[in-house]
RNA sequence: GCCGGAGUGGCGGAAUUGGCAGACGCGUCGGAUUCAAAAUCCGAUUCCCGCAAGGGAGUGUGGGUUCGAGUCCCACCUCCGGUACCA
């Protein structure tokens, strides 16, 4: 008995895991210091790996989280091995919705159940022994945190983007290039640059700075900021209580909860991040990120090129403007333009029900909109007949002379060009489908191929019935055509994007309330960047009223709302004026725009950065490698480019990208079953009847095994709390990393798990007498194990930097199972190091009984002999016309002529030989005729 | 519909980028150990025919390039992710 008392179990791996990770946190072996402190090491080369820090829930970790921090732990410590400066830190993006959701379900107030998710969350991350430098650690709800990212508000409130230079600038200068008369006020209120000092055509509409009275002066300093209150249709979400931003909501539904959600114009606060767009296409280029996410952020911020032109009304009421203004990409297909149509939010609807043309049929048209107006995204998405009403308004196309009507339909969108299109039946779908729905006039302005029996014709091909732009190609015509336009002044080239500029405000309670006070004229004045945190205040009750319309929580906390400039550290009021404090908050991706930046210099309360910290960690390339997952890919990670190329601007950094590197890990899914008919059976109530054959418990019909998501009502959640009870940490690390390749999506199996637990096994065999629990060294080193271990340390280094951590595992396994008679010290020693990234907890155990007292944690990579990665021996197929046919034995050196010679021999009979084909050390392909 | 990505044993996946398909792990089968079981260890395991030696087929489907194709080209099928009246 007591024979095994030292084997590897999961009772000892949980014994020791806690144990070391104890060891770290008191030795602080993964505490960065920073550039400027005592033990920081300038000689090394920086590595800054971030992972996505994740919302800590009340559920806890799911598989999915350990997946990209397991792959970065490793990646960081192995780096460390080999000599860098790694930074690799941990905390919590804690504001936002959920938590105010779940707080409203528990009464419990959503500061209290967040720290508490924050705790256990940490516990959890803890327990897997990833090294984080936990010293860095914060979360976007402290004080001192959301302080500077409401100083980020403020940068960004107090800056104006100068379209001449394509940056951002601080506001000031706006005053003073307008003082100067470099620039002006447009008829729209936003500033006109002039190339030249010397002011040429003013246009239409347009101001010069001293022709504006003080407050129209203020107004339009106000409207040109990169953060505005601007009034906007924007996505309501009566469920949620909130507006929420373009990039939240998927299929006419909010992506937290799926919620339906309407469109209603309301005022609210807007970042400019348009102005950034062309900027955000462009530097995409320079990034090594998965291409799909560069492809989606490009997509969605929608880049495409055409024309404004400007169709005059038949007409006019003296209300409305003289022309109705489109936005094409098509400007050659100009001559089919057989009728207009208008957004049924477009303001010149409103101007022909006032006062309603001979043809308009008032009551038809304003039933149309109104029922348009009302219909949320997911009505217009599950109806795309095409419906409409003339207006009974009419213009002249401009090419042809022709009169034709103005129609409004909701096929064409307010938000996007001008609200209103030239309609081109011949050459849009959606135009044709309309034209034949109303009997509208269909004029084919490319000529399709003879064989095209298709509708509309969207391919290349000359123009016709075009006049003088009749023969010429697409591309010729398209240039032709706007030299037309913009020499007759009717039209002119214009890039437009399918971005928006990102509603920033929330009517939530559970965010960083804004920097901002309004004073009795509703004009806002930014607080003090000294005075700042503007602390959210206490509140009761925060549980949202289920409304049509908005009314932010805050408003609640009415002695916080009402004060004085003075308390509320306004300096451009008087200190005894009244102010009421903004009520809305920032939405959860405010933290998370720039949290990367405060790991560098957490502690910082002078600045939200220091100089030195930023220069040396994020320098001029940004985070060196950034692990997330790609649900991110236009949200989070086009916002906080955003944020980050505003600071650059304004000189807070000097990396024009946040990331330079990114890298999504795939979605790990689990097992789930599914009945004939496509509906899922919760786990717990299939079984296995035989090899392969599942059937549903209760009815006993058979049901087909599928991947899906995790998800509670399947009962497929894997909880790591419990895979590290049955098996230790370090078997938890080791499975997740080598299911497969870390960007595919994977399905977790339980029972897989076992292999890496026998691996661990194997490897505390091959280290340690299991009787006696001493390490055991063989005396003598055997050839072949030395080989093989130089080849793993080789492969385990390639594979880790290509983040191919699957192979990297499996050439471990092979040389445990190939050494299990045995190794030397020295051998120990090595391969001891190279499990450590892997599996820290027992790669330390094993060396502290080899008696090192240092950690291996910080022991150096081991070292290589290039030649004993070469054979002197290799084995090689002999092909016959690609098939394999033999194999010999041959020098590793030999020649071509010495293979050719060594591959005929081992044919029998006189085969007919056309053609040797030699791959050195590899292979003979022998073509017989 | 459009844009990405992927289809390899019973399962998860390897394959130095055009050079011996199936590394490694799970599972299964056989054996050892055990009073027995668990655990562990050893061996076998792509499929088909065959007692065997051996033979044949084989990387979603069909075609092509090549001495040679999982890998390259063309057409198609299926699955996953994204997106959708963006003029």
């Amino acid at each position: 008995m007591n024979q095994k008392a030292h084997r590897y179990d999961a009772r000892f791996a949980n014994e020791i895991e806690p144990r070391w990770q104890k060891v770290w946190a008191e030795r602080k072996t993964f505490e960065q210091p920073n550039p400027g402190e005592p033990a920081f090491d300038a000689g090394k080369e920086r590595f800054y790996c971030l992972d996505m820090f994740p919302y800590p829930s009340a559920a806890g970790l799911h598989v999915g989280h350990p997946e990209g921090y397991t792959a970065t732990d490793i990646l960081c410590r192995y780096r460390r091995m080999i000599g860098f400066n790694v930074l690799h830190p941990m905390g919590w993006d804690a504001f936002g919705l959920p938590a105010e959701q779940y707080a409203i379900q528990t009464g419990v107030h959503p500061a209290i159940t967040t720290r508490q998710a924050i705790d256990n969350f940490r516990r959890q991350l803890q327990r897997f022994g990833f090294s984080y430098d936990w010293s860095r650690e914060f979360g976007t709800i402290d004080e001192d945190y959301y302080r500077w990212t409401q100083w980020i508000f403020l940068q960004i409130y107090n800056a104006w983007f100068d379209e001449l230079e394509q940056r951002a600038r601080p506001i000031d200068e706006l005053v003073s290039e307008l003082e100067q008369g470099h620039a002006a006020i447009d008829a729209d209120g936003r500033v006109l640059r002039f190339d030249h000092e010397e002011v040429r055509d003013l246009p239409e509409g347009a101001r010069m700075w001293d022709r504006l009275t003080a407050e129209e002066q203020q107004d339009a300093v106000d409207a040109n900021r990169l953060a505005y209150v601007g009034e906007q249709t924007v996505n309501w979400c009566p469920k949620l209580g909130t507006a929420l931003a373009n990039e939240e909501v998927i299929d006419g539904r909010s992506e937290r909860g799926q919620h339906p959600v309407l469109r209603k114009p309301l005022r609210q606060w807007l970042f400019r991040i348009t102005a950034y767009a062309d900027r955000l296409v462009a530097d995409l280029d320079g990034l090594d990120w998965p291409e799909s996410t560069k492809t989606m952020q490009a997509e969605w911020i929608g880049r495409s090129e055409g024309a404004q032109i400007d169709f005059p009304l038949v007409s006019p009421p003296p209300t409305a403007p003289p022309a109705l203004r489109v936005y094409t990409t098509r400007p050659d297909t100009i001559f089919g333009a057989t009728y207009m149509v208008v957004a049924p939010e477009h303001p010149l609807v409103d101007v022909i029900l006032e006062r309603p043309g001979k043809r308009t049929d008032v009551d038809a048209l304003r039933a149309y909109v109104t029922e348009a107006r009302n219909r949320s995204d997911i009505e217009r998405q599950e109806n795309k007949e095409k419906t409409g009403v003339f207006t009974g308004a009419f213009c002249t196309n401009p090419a042809t002379g022709a009169t034709i009507p103005v129609w409004v339909a909701d096929y064409v969108l307010m938000g996007y060009g001008h609200g209103a299109i030239m309609a081109v039946p011949g050459q849009d779908q959606r135009d044709w489908d309309f034209a034949k729905a109303f009997e509208l006039p269909i004029v084919r302005t490319v000529q399709p191929p003879a064989d095209f029996d298709g509708e509309a014709y969207v391919g290349e091909g000359p123009a016709i019935n075009s006049e003088f732009l009749d023969g010429l190609e697409v591309d010729h015509a398209k240039r032709r055509i706007l030299d037309w336009l913009e020499e007759n002044g009717i039209g002119r080239r214009q890039v437009n994007y399918r971005l928006r500029d990102w509603l920033f405000s929330r009517q939530r309670y559970w965010g960083e309330p804004f920097p901002i006070v309004w004073d009795d004229n509703d004009r806002p004045y930014a607080v003090d960047a000294s005075t700042l945190p503007v602390t959210l205040p206490e509140l009761e009750d925060y549980a949202p009223e289920e409304s049509d319309d908005p009314k932010p929580l805050l408003a609640k906390a009415g002695d916080w709302v009402r004060t004085t400039a003075g308390e509320a550290g306004v300096a451009a009021l008087d200190p005894s004026t009244p102010v009421r404090r903004e009520t809305n908050t920032m939405p959860g991706w405010a933290g998370s725009c720039w949290y990367y930046l405060r790991f560098c210099d957490p502690r910082n309360a002078d600045r939200l950065i220091g100089e030195e910290a930023e220069a040396y960690w994020m320098g001029e390339r940004g985070v060196d490698l950034y692990i997330g997952g790609a649900e991110h890919a236009v949200l989070h990670l086009l916002y906080a480019r955003f944020w980050h190329k505003v600071l650059f601007d304004l000189g807070h950094v000097r990396s024009p990208e946040p990331f330079r590197k990114l890298f999504h890990q795939g979605m790990i899914t689990s097992y789930a079953y599914q009945r004939d008919d496509k509906t899922l059976v919760p786990i717990d109530q299939v079984e296995e009847k035989s090899e392969g054959v599942y059937v549903e418990t209760a009815t006993g019909a058979e049901v087909q095994r599928i991947t899906a998501k995790m998800s509670k009502s399947l009962k497929n959640v894997v909880n790591p709390d419990d895979i590290i009870e049955h098996y230790g940490a370090d078997t938890f690390r080791l499975y997740e990393m080598y299911m497969g390749p870390l960007a595919d999506g994977k399905p977790w199996n339980t029972d897989d798990t076992v292999g890496l637990y026998r691996f661990l096994q194997r490897a505390w065999r091959m280290a340690v007498d299991e009787s006696t629990g001493e390490v055991r060294y063989a005396d003598a080193a055997d050839g072949e194990i030395e080989k093989k271990l130089h080849r793993t340390i080789d492969k385990v280094a390639r594979d880790v930097e290509k983040l191919s951590f699957n192979t990297a595992i499996a050439a471990m396994i092979e040389f445990v199972n190939a050494a299990q008679g045995g190794v030397t010290e020295n051998q120990l020693d090595r391969f001891t190091r190279v499990l450590a990234p892997f599996a820290p907890h027992v790669a330390e155990e094993i060396w502290s009984r080899m008696g090192r007292t240092e950690c291996v944690s910080d022991a150096a990579w081991p070292a290589i002999d290039e030649a004993m990665l070469k054979d002197d021996e290799v084995e090689i197929a002999v092909q016959v016309k690609g098939k394999v046919k033999a194999r010999i034995r041959v020098a590793a050196d030999a020649s071509k002529e010495e293979l050719e010679k060594a591959a005929l021999a081992t044919l029998e009979g006189e085969p007919n030989v056309v053609k040797v084909i030699v791959v050195l050390g590899r292979l003979v392909n022998i073509v017989t005729r």
